[in-house]
DNA sequence: CCTAAATGCTCTAGTAACTATAGGTTCAAG
DNA sequence: CTTGAACCTATAGTTACTAGAGCATTTAGG
């Protein structure tokens, strides 16, 4: 049995974290010690792990919690599962695109001004005026 | 003037956005009706279309609070402008790099799988074995 | 056995940047 | 003069935690 300590040190998920999970119901309420502490079996290592590595991936909790329902059942068929994986691959390529493009102009916006005082500026002037960017986003 | 509702059509700011940037004290108090509505002048549109190219840009409302600063002083060096906006372009390239990481284990991921089932899905096993992937996040 | 340090407990509030809702008021057009 | 759109304030909710206060338990050393 681990203390929540020993938990979060196996799992990389800090101690309130875990605490804020079980509120969320995202992991079951463990035993408890005499003392009223969390002693967790095997399962909530695991059940943990996966968590932690999903939400590396940046799914949101919403989505790790239909995943874990999904995962409790192994005998249904896994396409939400895909579905969901899926979905987040698409979201993920989105937010690429969109921070390259932002990329691209704030390069533009901070190369362009060799010019010392704020009243000229070319990176006060190009965030005041949309009209002096691509005008994309 | 502009009442708040034309100030919003006018900026692409929503109207309860802009009552929460007053509250910030990102934007000054505009002038009231009679009925104590908001009215607004032409610097008040400015300002705010400031605000929503930068926030476009994803600076934080912090960031913008200094830039904001910055430009009422236009005889004060722009270095500081520089190094907040540079700033800003290292942390987009540094997210857009671990969002490329992510990418491609999420498309490793989400590709291996072929089965029908939860149980043997390889998308929840991804998920639950860190040491199925790369394993550099 | 006793004590001190480390770890644990609950609860509340704070973070960023809004968004939503409730319940009421004002404005402009017909 | 009435109606409907737009306005007002204030509070609470969102996401995924993190920080702090104030107290209890566990464990290792003496």
């Amino acid at each position: 049995m681990l203390t929540i300590g020993e938990l979060a040190r196996a799992t990389g998920v800090k101690v309130p974290t875990i605490r804020y999970y079980e509120k969320l119901g995202l992991i079951a309420e463990p035993t408890r010690s005499e003392g009223n502490q969390r002693r967790y079996a095997g399962p909530a290592r695991e059940r943990l792990s996966f968590i932690r590595h999903a939400r590396d991936l940046g799914l949101s909790l919403d989505a790790i919690r239909e995943l874990l329902h999904l995962s409790e059942n192994p005998d249904m068929p896994c396409a939400e599962a895909h579905v969901i994986a899926g979905a987040h691959l698409a979201a993920t390529r989105a937010r690429i695109a969109q921070l390259q493009r932002l990329e691209a102009e704030l390069a533009r916006i901070t190369s362009g001004c060799d010019t010392s005082t704020i009243g000229d500026c070319h990176v006060i002037h190009a965030l005041a005026d949309h009209g002096l960017c691509g005008g994309d986003h």
